[in-house]
DNA sequence: CGGAATCTTGAGCGGCTTCAAAACCTGTGG
DNA sequence: CCACAGGTTTTGAAGCCGCTCAAGATTCCG
């Protein structure tokens, strides 16, 4: 918590996300080229539906590069995003499982992008065969899970500004791109608010003041993060 | 959603609840024997701390009887109800892990338990030789987000009197029991409106309200469920 | 330039929480 | 048996956060 945030990301070493996999952690070198070896690769233009929430666990996929929303529709129609899905993130996991319940979201690409796919017979021998898969998903589960809880903790005890503050610090960490001094965040309003369960009306409002506050800047469908310590506390 | 609720569970088939617990779905019998054999069998007095959240992922439990809270308590000493754990549950999951993270919520049991506890070491090394362990925990990780996530969704698109409705219900399908004619919960309206992600007081007016309604009738730490189908639509 | 997103701002309101205080139930111990 | 203390439940009143609705401004793209 009390690591300086926003110093991130693309900076440095330009590692391969896909061999930094957390899915493929583990495994020796050659192994993982077997592994890599059965799965397909995809080329997949932007705005396309990868995965449509409550269908059959079909495929798993392995983003390489690019960018995909992971999201869930309630019954009243309102989408909630889960989670931004970078190279190296895993999704499908439900395909794991021999008779593997349904896809409990829905995964859409939102630039052009890259991914390996596996069939689900062909992920299900493979996990058979390399136990250490299966626990790696596990282990991205719980992850999943502990990051879906601390989120639900702030739902309940935290204040709009504050959820807003730490999702777009969040943000910027993953997905931030450090430009001349300020961390770029591709994202609208709208989905901010998403992210951190606020409306876009009060999202809207208080970007604003953290604009005049000299802690933000605002583009269309862009934020950028000047000064991210007058975020966290208010 | 349109099955009735309220009649559930400890009316007919005495099946025994450790045999069928999902942890250990698929696991031919004998080998079943064997791993619960190589766990340790403790009995637990009520109001006892079992699991400190955020400590180091030392054991795996699974209950074999009685009941225990799985709670997670927030940066602001807020208490949040994540699940009541039932016999065949299994908690700890992260123990599974070689290199495990940190427990991510406590657990406590309401009321003497019986447990079956695995140390760390003993269950990576089981989960080696029966794989089968692995992927039934990850089911079961699977199974908790997506239960998690409804509840998210809930929270988010739902008033305070819908999640009430739907929390009691689910509570009285898993843990209530049939007496007379009405399914006995029991739970205090603190402890249901923290199911439920809503304020004591809140909680109490609803209920009174379908008591009113001759929907349900209070006692004490207790609910007694009459006309479950008074309550799903208001 | 037109049109479609996105963003801005204001006004109003409503559902829940918060605070306060009292009634109630239940097991305990004198 | 009664009194007491602790936790639980009830009810009222007040307030506020964030949502909803409306209407305009801005930016971007074909």
């Amino acid at each position: 918590m009390n690591s300086v945030p926003g110093m991130n990301a693309t900076g440095a070493a330009p590692h391969d996300p896909v061999a930094d996999a957390p899915f493929l952690s583990g495994i020796p070198s050659h192994t993982r080229k077997l592994i890599l070896g059965a799965a397909e690769y995809r080329t997949l233009p932007g705005k396309n539906m990868v995965i449509q929430s409550g269908a059959k666990a079909t495929h798993l996929f392995l983003l390489a590069s690019g960018k995909a929303r992971y999201y869930r529709v309630t019954g009243q129609g309102k989408e909630l995003l889960l989670r931004w899905l970078l190279p190296g993130d895993v999704f499908g996991l439900a395909s794991l499982l021999r008779n593997p319940p349904p896809y409990m979201g829905s995964v859409e690409v939102a630039e052009e992008s890259e991914v390996y796919v596996w069939k689900h017979v062909c992920v299900c021998d493979l996990s058979l065969t390399y136990p250490q898969i299966t626990q790696n998903a596990l282990r991205i589960a719980l992850g999943y899970l502990a990051s879906y809880a601390e989120r639900h903790g702030n739902l309940v005890t935290q204040k709009a500004e504050h959820r807003l503050a730490h999702t777009l610090i969040r943000l910027g960490q993953q997905a931030g791109q450090l430009l001349s001094g300020a961390v770029h965040v591709d994202v609208t309003n709208e989905q901010l608010g998403n992210s951190a369960d606020v409306g876009m009306f009060t999202t809207t409002r208080v970007l604003k003041k953290w604009e005049r506050q000299g802690a933000i800047a605002k583009k269309r469908n862009k934020i950028l993060i000047l000064a991210p310590e007058k975020l966290d506390i208010d």
